[in-house]
DNA sequence: TCTGGGGTCCTAGGACCC
DNA sequence: TCTGGGGTCCTAGGACCC
């Protein structure tokens, strides 16, 4: 598909999110952790300056962040998803042609009958409209592949008017032989390790590499990316399409031995999911719940494992197909409390638990009249998280993650809203 | 002492079939 | 007694993304 690819992104999205409801945050150092307050995973430019690695483990920065009296905050993913909802409603306005990526990135896709001129002057437009509507700044990159506005944005960020353009290949080039080829879009640290070994360390490198060798050594992903680097289109805008899983875990805010505590904790996510899937119109299929134990306090082979590997010796995982698809939270959780029975090993402690929906299918498929006839069905559509939860997860809730430092829910929480004086 | 959570896609290898 | 080649489907694991 020719054309035109804007890819929009906001700055530091969840600081942005926390000014907006706090103004006097601007110019100040601030930083968003993960849950359980474990990592760094949103800084703002002040805290990128002070050297806060973007995923750093939020005890190994402490200290400088007291040092220089940076503001912190637990995650707040209802105020985060609701004002994420609002840029995307203001981008879906202006343009439908819109592929929502992620909480904080949409892409636009203009036709090429369009000069690259206007569609500078509507990328312009439309950051200045979610400034002045949503209050978040962000940056934008016109291309015409998904990759290569992945580059260009990358470069707006940082620019004084936030948008840049790289149709013209001079422009292209020039970028691409100063951008690492680690900051390409999939290039991982595996990938970049084998394209060093190549000789490749620029994007230009890549861009100028032949496909087919690249192919080879890469597999269909990496020759992908030189014909998107080259400026042909390979990855179109995708329509939005159902999830194929859902799922719900935490690691617990101190490690639990107690079954009965498991069990509270994964009623609890299988709760939060069997929502999801009802919001979402799907029935799931199968249902996979899994515990992970503690490390054992010897391992030095820890460091050296990339952060997304899982240690499979340390997780233990177990399957229930349920007779007819379901997003029914009792049934679910009858189905969980028979898995941990099957998974859990006294005098054994764990960090964290997990359920994952699979086989999402759309309720309509499933047969209605079972559909209706599931007994619990109508207490589960008024359950309504927090009013009414279920028994089964618990009252003493030890088991929950840290999130000491979050703000209001401004946005999502009657009790919360932000308060004018 | 303390290192998140929720996803997708690709590939290799095994089981099975003809 | 001998033991091909090609296809499909499924799954586990790896890699990557934000």
């Amino acid at each position: 598909m020719t054309g035109y690819y804007v890819l929009v992104d906001c700055n530091n999205f969840f600081v942005s999110c926390e000014r907006v409801f706090n103004p006097s945050l601007e110019g100040k150092p601030v930083v968003v952790l993960s849950s359980n307050d474990g990592c760094v995973v949103s800084r703002s430019e002040e805290v990128k300056r002070l050297g806060v690695r973007m995923g750093a483990p939020y005890f190994t920065v402490r200290d400088i962040c007291l040092r220089h009296h940076v503001v912190v905050y637990s995650s707040n993913y209802q105020l985060y998803g609701d004002l994420s909802g609002r840029v995307m409603a203001v981008l879906a306005m202006r343009n439908p042609d819109l592929q929502v990526y992620s909480i904080d990135e949409a892409f636009l896709w203009y036709p090429p009958t369009m000069t690259p001129e206007e569609v500078v002057a509507e990328s312009i437009e439309i950051r200045r409209r979610v400034m002045q509507w949503v209050g978040i700044p962000t940056s934008l990159g016109i291309a015409p592949t998904k990759t290569l506005a992945k580059v260009a944005t990358k470069r707006a960020k940082g620019s004084t008017s936030g948008v840049i353009d790289i149709t013209s290949p001079v422009v292209r080039e020039e970028i691409l032989r100063r951008f690492p080829i680690r900051d390409v879009w999939g290039v991982g640290a595996r990938c970049e390790e084998a394209l060093h070994a190549m000789g490749i360390q620029s994007a230009w490198d890549l861009c100028t590499a032949d496909p087919l060798y690249i192919r080879r050594r890469l597999g269909v992903s990496g020759e992908r990316m030189v014909w998107e680097l080259q400026g042909v289109s390979c990855l179109p805008l995708e329509e939005a399409s159902p999830n194929q899983s859902m799922t719900c875990s935490r690691s617990f805010g101190e490690n639990v031995a107690c079954a009965e505590l498991l069990g509270q904790a994964l009623s609890t996510h299988v709760a939060s999911v069997c929502e999801r899937l009802r919001r979402q119109h799907v029935c799931a299929s199968a249902m996979s719940v899994y515990l992970v134990r503690i490390p054992e306090s010897s391992d030095p082979s820890d460091a050296s494992k990339p952060k997304d590997s899982i240690d499979r010796s340390r997780y233990v995982e177990t399957t229930v197909s349920f007779p007819m698809p379901t997003s029914n939270t009792p049934q679910a959780i009858r189905a969980a409390k028979e898995c941990l029975s099957r998974l859990f090993v006294p005098g054994q402690r764990y960090k964290k638990c997990g359920v994952v929906m699979i086989g999402l299918m759309p309720e309509e498929s499933v047969a209605p009249d079972l559909f209706l006839s599931q007994s619990d069905d109508h207490k589960t559509r008024i359950c309504h998280k927090e009013a009414l939860f279920y028994g089964a997860t618990g009252i003493d809730r030890r088991w929950k993650a840290r999130c000491d430092l979050r703000s209001p829910r401004y946005t999502t929480c009657w009790n919360e809203l932000a308060r004018v004086r």
